[in-house]
DNA sequence: GCCGTAGGACTACCA
DNA sequence: ACTGGTAGTCCTACGGCG
């Protein structure tokens, strides 16, 4: 039988362990596999050791095998022993034993047991499988080929009701549940309406009909919008409270909380995707930047509308009335909403699940760390490597005390420039972990003593033996360069273009993520000695490149890890591009330095407190009139609308206008509207994120923080703050207000603090000054 | 007690 | 809870002044 393979979990029955599988052809099917046994690894080779540990027994949990098995440890081939339990659960205690009580080494003793069964059965998580079962029992499995598979999704969001503003799953009830799916959408409610799809008589048969409705249309994807802390718990809650069940999935729902404060429920035999989960990976990622990630906010950026609203805290009102039609109304489209974003993000969930071998449900929660490093788990197994332990509490401590050197970055020459090309190297951190074959297993291997790759950083790697973490890498890269290479000869609007889109992204943001791996503290593959030797490599490969454009000729602006902005001047770009052809003859077969693009204007300022030019802060025109902004404020959700909103005027007015004079126009006339209190309050909110529980300094997000506290609004860590800098106080601090308890914002603030040095610091390099933009009818010293 | 400033804490950005 | 490099804000402590 040919079916997608979705999950698997560690089941255990009237004393047996196995293994519950799920996969799905047609609909989902539930197997059982109960010949897979758990092991780790013990490092040693001695017949005697091999004795003392077949003859463990810990309290009852015994060893039921050794065998020898020849692996891989950190480059060097050993002979170790295969240590075999009866119960996933047996595999701590035992190796304890084995690490603590006879000192022998131990590897592979804390690989999640359906990790451990999908990497040895070389099975892929939303990939194609053949298997044969004799009832619900599995016989065997194998990977197949093909296309990945979809499941049968619905979107879900519940109304609570809340006249105490905030919701208790003590007190308020469930008052609606909405849902959308692939057909359309409707609405579960206690009270009867137009546009209610179903009435029930109570709360309990409210909960009970949506995990009907579940079970009647046999969903296998659950989508919501931070369902894992609020829909799914709440639901559950009031359930336990109503003492009826809640059958939301075939197999229970589990609310589990993890470290930080995050919260993940684990909806059994449905696949239960949290889509706000998917909102902050991407902000991580960089690919998208929002000041907040409220339903309302990532549905107006990917729709390229706003959503209907209604106050959140008028829901209890528009109820208590009983003229639900806009209650119901807004229901239905939050989850029409959530349907809308799934469908564009879940393809992206569903591609990194297949590229990092983590099943969808993990993916989606995963960090891109935990993507590296399952994909390594994977591949050293394939190749006879030991997956290294995971560092102690005190291993990680002092990892993280020793720091290395970064990138390299070289301060620009402030002043606004004309015609300028940008080069950049293609994946240089992933080229040069592959040229360099760096790997913790590689570094200073005893083969290559005299002729291996040596880092700028000193620091010698093996030129025999590929590593792990090359070759995963390797892998990577060329997969998605055959992907991109077939994606030319698709139509860019097929499902199938589609699909390699979103493998292809799933490709690079994995890839991407290996450096930083190879630096992150929790890593199994930390090596400071590989990371500081990338950043090493990127270095010389990048002032060298800056010093070849130089002696032909060309002044270089600026530069930043992997990219080179130089002036053209009087040179066509045919020259820009034959001189890129030169330097990419000088550089190693995967490194690739190309032409990101051509700019005919160019804003680089100074630093406020010095004449230097500031770094990572400039804005440029391409040659479509595309402006490319970065690290300004205008890009920062910490600054007030205005500000950002001005600041950009002012930049395209210089870009594109190439005018000075309507620049200084500009300014001086959002001054004049601030203050005369003409400027809508919405656009002198700053958001700031809390990151922190406790803090040492004050400042104006704590300070909104407490004062919240004070009224009872408790606001959990995490949160985007948003607020306004008031007339009332005397720090501020003391002026900060929450947003929606701001009645009046301070002119003074808003013009010194924000609009202003937003915008003097470009208007300086056109030889403006403070009193230039405050004073009105002055005339212009430039234009 | 007031003023100016250096330095720390903090956030969000770039790559 | 992937890295380091960077700009900039706000607050506090501190020293000088009178």
């Amino acid at each position: 039988m040919r079916a997608l393979f979705i999950d698997a979990e560690p089941v255990e029955q009237e004393g047996r362990a196995g293994v519950k599988l799920w996969l799905k052809s047609g609909s989902l099917v539930e197997l059982y596999d109960w010949g897979f046994r758990p092991y780790f690894y013990a490092d040693t080779d001695s017949k005697k050791d091999a004795a003392a540990i077949g003859r463990l027994d810990v309290k009852g949990a015994k060893v039921v095998g050794v065998e020898k098995a020849e692996r891989w440890v950190w480059g060097k081939h050993k002979e170790l022993l295969k240590v075999y339990c009866t119960k996933p659960s047996e595999v701590p205690v035992i190796s304890r034993a084995v690490r603590d009580g006879l000192e022998i080494g131990c590897y592979e003793f804390e690989t999640p047991f359906k990790y451990r069964y999908m990497i040895d059965k070389g099975l892929w998580p939303m990939d194609w499988v053949h298997y044969e079962a004799d009832g619900d029992e599995l016989v065997s499995i194998e990977r197949a080929t093909g296309e990945p598979g979809s499941l049968r999704a619905l979107a879900f969001d519940i109304e609570v009701h809340n006249p105490a503003g905030s919701t208790d799953p003590a007190r308020d009830p469930v008052i609606m549940v909405s849902w959308a799916d692939e057909k359309g959408a409707g609405v579960l409610s206690t009270k009867p309406n137009r546009g209610v799809s179903k009435v029930f008589s109570d709360e309990a048969a409210l909960l009970t009909g949506f995990c009907d409705m579940l079970r009647q249309k046999d969903i296998e994807l659950l989508l919501g919008y931070n369902s894992d802390l609020y829909d799914l718990p709440y639901m559950k809650e009031r359930s336990r409270r109503l003492r009826i069940d809640f059958p939301v999935g075939r197999d229970g729902l589990t609310v589990r909380k993890r470290g930080g404060g995050l919260v993940v429920s684990k909806v059994g035999g449905r696949v239960h995707i949290d889509l706000y989960r998917v909102a902050t990976f991407l902000d991580r990622i960089g690919a998208m930047n929002l000041p907040r990630y409220k339903l309302e906010d990532v549905y107006a950026e990917l729709a390229g509308k706003p959503k209907r609203d209604i106050k959140k805290a008028d829901i209890w009102k528009v109820w208590d009335k009983g003229d639900i039609d806009d209650l119901a109304a807004y229901s239905r489209d939050d989850a029409e909403c959530t349907w809308f974003i799934g469908k564009q993000w879940v393809p992206l969930e569903i591609a990194l699940s297949r590229a990092s071998g983590l099943p969808l449900f993990e993916a989606v929660r995963a960090t891109t760390g935990s993507m590296v490093e399952q994909l390594l788990m994977r591949h050293a197994a394939g190749r006879s490597e030991i997956t290294p332990n995971r560092p102690g509490f005190g291993e990680v401590t002092e990892r993280a005390a020793e720091t290395f050197v970064g990138a390299y970055v070289k301060t620009p020459p402030p002043g606004i420039y004309s015609n300028v090309a940008v080069f950049d190297f293609r994946s240089l951190y992933p080229s040069i972990i592959i040229a360099h074959n760096i790997d913790p297993a590689t570094l200073n291997c005893d083969c290559c003593k005299k002729d291996g790759h040596v880092s700028p950083a000193g620091h010698r790697f093996c030129v025999k033996r590929q590593g792990v973490i090359p070759e995963t890498l390797k892998e990577l890269i060329d997969a998605r360069a055959k992907l991109k290479a077939s994606m030319k000869k698709m139509d860019p609007k097929s499902t199938q273009w589609a699909i390699a889109d979103n493998h292809q992204w799933a490709l690079k943001i994995i890839a991407n993520s290996f450096y930083g791996y190879l630096g992150f503290s929790r890593s199994r593959w930390y090596s400071r000695e590989a990371a500081e030797s990338v950043t090493a490599w990127g270095r010389q490969y990048i002032q060298q490149t800056i010093e070849k454009v130089e002696r032909a000729g060309y002044s270089v602006l600026y530069a930043d890890t992997d990219s080179i902005f130089l002036l053209l001047g009087e040179r066509k770009k045919e020259d820009a591009i034959a001189l890129l052809t030169e330097l990419n003859k000088g550089l190693p077969e995967v490194m690739m330095l190309e032409l990101e693009g051509f700019y005919p204007r160019a804003v680089f300022v100074s630093k406020k407190a010095e004449e230097k030019g500031a770094k990572k802060k400039y804005a440029m025109i391409d040659e479509g009139g595309k402006i490319k902004i970065k690290g300004f404020e205008l890009v920062r959700r910490d600054w007030a609308k205005i500000a950002r909103k001005t600041q950009r005027r002012v930049l395209e007015a210089i870009l594109k206008a190439g005018s000075a004079h309507k620049a200084v126009e500009i300014v001086r006339n959002v001054i004049a509207d601030i203050k005369a209190g003409k400027v809508p309050l919405d656009d002198m909110v700053i958001y700031t994120q809390l990151r922190k529980e406790v803090y040492t300094a004050k400042g104006p997000h704590t300070a909104v923080v407490e004062k919240a506290a004070k009224r009872g609004v408790k606001i959990p860590v995490g949160a985007v703050i948003p607020y306004v800098i008031t007339k009332k106080g005397k720090t501020i601090s003391d002026k900060a207000e929450l947003a929606d308890w701001a009645k009046d914002y301070d002119p003074d603030y808003y013009i010194d603090h924000q609009v202003l040095p937003a915008v003097l610091k470009i208007m300086k390099e056109l030889g403006y000054t403070e009193t230039d933009l405050k004073v009105a009818g002055r005339q212009a010293r430039l234009t």
